[in-house]
RNA sequence: UGGGGAGUAGUUCAAUUGGCGGAACGCCUGGCUCUGGACCAGGAUGAUGGGGGUUCAAGUCCUCCCUCCCCAGCCA
């Protein structure tokens, strides 16, 4: 709802609705938000989601869920579950309003049976073929079917004897009588009912005919009393066939149809076929990879329902085609974690420490917050001793202008715990560092130094007697280009995968707390960015998910040069 | 060459319906800070796709043009 505070801007379909309220064309809000269940719901759907089931609430209304399942050829069960837990976890609810349009079949049957009494439909033998070319083309004017003018007894016989199961697949449908020349082609007498033998996830072998979308959207909405039909803008030739069932049935409040441009994101496929081909070729591990931009992807990934609402609300709503950034909707998450995420210390890459000054044997707790920004997220206790370890990126041998962090002679802050000052390190026999020895200052605990002197950088640690060892799988995005689909000759949107779409780190040390993390939690680590326990994670390796990382201003200033 | 849509900062959207074109993100400065994070302050960016017209006044109304997107499934 709109009181947060943050101001959204309107949108057209929302000042459509409040016209519609204010001037009393409806009472009540009803919206719905169909879907075919041939696929998980992406980021795309969540914004249609966003619209449809906002809006409702927003005044006061309600949204229905409705899966549009008229061809049972693509259809799953798996899908239709999946889609139901999508839109749980984004914190939308339906209630009792959960609906199939093959719930329909028989009304819409019945409705059939009226138009073709009304002499406004008829049975076709054309086939697929000679459908097409009768349509004509798109600056061309189509023909009638040679079936056009069958008498009502005729039509009415054979519908029924087509619902019997008395034709072959294919060979016949049932057709709206439009106009073969209307200069919309939707109109040139669309097909209404097919003969199609294949078992339906819900209806299962009662039927062999089914009614297509065309036939079946519209009325569907009717009968369950939507007032704002709300698609996206391919609709939009569409909603004159639309108009004209609901028109031409015996249906009083008529349900008006409005469209929206659907959402693009860079370096992002959302289309059903190619997240399909990902998922088949084996080029994402399912559905649920946290590379994809499914709702199941993002949630495993470690985003949250609010990022991602938030994000969809950001966007807004417009019939003007557009690409949104995905940086943009990476920064919706970091927004939201940045406030929720309880603070942890992880090191990826680690480099052991050896503090010389430190007595072995010997430990120490520290107290650290869980949430610098939130006193109420409470402290945990964190163990420091002699030897800890350090990101390997934090050190350098001989570092370049602009490197603040780790190196011979120099001093940091070690988050929450001293000052460390290198004093010297271990190369291997290729010169690669493996060891760095160094001193804290005794009189800095806790991370101030009565002298006022500050450091100019705070690099985060683990302890190393005590820390858990964890694979870090860290994503990015999944094509190279900004636009997949920018392709040279002959070539499609695989050629633009992006080959370090995911990195895979093992022995990573992790501080000992985060062995109680759960599948859901998003923590973040600092000075790296937000992560998430994986379901991949066996008690003995822990497996956690980078969902974004930080801001990181040295990572901007190296890309630079 | 048919029909349906759309053009406003780099991007995504606003503009009280004809009244001095704004916001968010991004970008650049600077400040602050125990996360090179967060936060704070400041800055740059537009002939509102183009021409013509109406008007005291046009992103908004009229007109001509340009560009882009969608449509010829018995998919949705």
């Amino acid at each position: 709802m709109a009181e947060e505070g943050v101001k959204k801007s309107s949108n057209f379909i929302r000042e459509i609705i409040k016209k519609d309220l204010e001037e009393g064309r409806v009472k009540e809000v009803v919206t719905r938000f169909p879907t075919e269940p041939n696929g998980y719901l992406h980021i795309g759907h969540a914004k249609a989601i966003t619209i449809d089931f906002g809006l409702a609430k927003e005044f006061g209304g309600r949204c229905h869920l409705r899966f549009d399942d008229t061809n049972p050829s693509k259809e799953e069960q798996e899908y239709v579950d999946s889609i139901m837990e999508d839109i749980r976890w984004l914190g939308w609810e339906w209630g009792s309003h959960l609906y199939f349009a093959s719930d329909y079949f028989e009304k819409l049957y019945e409705w059939a049976i009226y138009l073709i009494k009304q002499g406004k439909a008829f049975v076709c033998d054309l086939s697929a073929d000679e459908v097409r070319e009768y349509r004509g083309a798109l600056t061309q004017p189509g023909k009638e079917s040679p079936f056009r003018n069958r008498s009502v007894e005729e039509n009415l016989n054979l519908f029924e004897r087509m619902k019997n199961g008395e034709f072959p697949d294919g060979s016949k449908t049932l057709r709206a009588k439009i106009n073969m020349s209307h200069p919309n082609i939707n109109m040139r007498d669309p097909v209404m009912y097919r003969i199609l033998r294949a078992t339906h996830h819900r209806t299962g072998d009662k039927w062999c005919i089914y009614p297509t979308y065309d036939y079946a959207h519209g009325q569907s909405d009717a009968i369950e009393g939507i007032t704002h039909s709300i698609c996206t803008l391919e609709f939009e030739d569409h909603r004159p066939l639309y108009d004209w069932f609901v028109d031409n049935l015996p249906i009083e409040k008529k349900p008006h149809q409005y469209e929206f441009a659907r959402l693009n994101l860079t370096y992002t496929v959302l289309s059903k076929r190619k997240l399909l081909a990902l998922v088949q070729k084996g080029i994402v591990s399912g559905w649920d990879d946290p590379r994809m931009p499914t709702i199941a992807g993002f949630r495993r990934r470690g985003f949250t329902p609010e990022a991602i609402r938030n994000f969809c609300e950001a966007v807004g709503v417009a019939k003007a085609n557009s690409t949104v950034d995905l940086a943009f909707l990476e920064e919706c998450l970091r927004d939201e974690l940045n406030k929720k995420a309880p603070r942890r210390m992880a090191v990826l890459k680690p480099l052991k420490v050896t503090i010389e000054n430190y007595p072995e044997g010997e430990s120490e707790e520290l107290e650290i917050s869980n949430n610098p920004e939130d006193p109420s997220y409470g402290t945990r206790k964190v163990k420091f001793s002699r030897s800890i370890y350090i990101d390997r990126d934090d050190f350098m041998v001989d570092p370049p202008p602009k490197f603040f962090r780790l190196a011979p002679q120099r001093e940091v802050r070690l988050r929450n715990a001293y000052y460390l000052t290198c004093t010297g390190y271990k190369t291997d026999e290729k010169s690669e560092v493996i060891e760095i020895m160094g001193k804290i200052d005794p009189a800095t605990k806790g991370g101030w130094s009565p002298d006022g002197r500050s450091p100019k950088v705070t690099i985060h640690w683990v302890n190393a007697e005590d820390c858990i060892e964890s694979e870090i799988r860290l994503y990015d995005r999944l094509f190279l280009k900004e636009n997949p689909d920018d392709v040279e000759e002959g070539k499609d949107f695989l050629s633009n995968l992006n080959p370090d779409s995911l990195k895979v780190l093992k022995g990573c040390k992790l501080e000992p707390s985060l062995k109680d993390a759960k599948l859901g939690e998003v923590y973040q680590f600092e000075r790296v960015g937000y992560f998430t326990l994986d379901k991949d994670s066996k008690k003995e390796c822990l497996v956690f998910n980078r969902a974004v990382t930080l801001k990181d201003t040295w990572a901007k200033i190296q890309k630079k040069r």
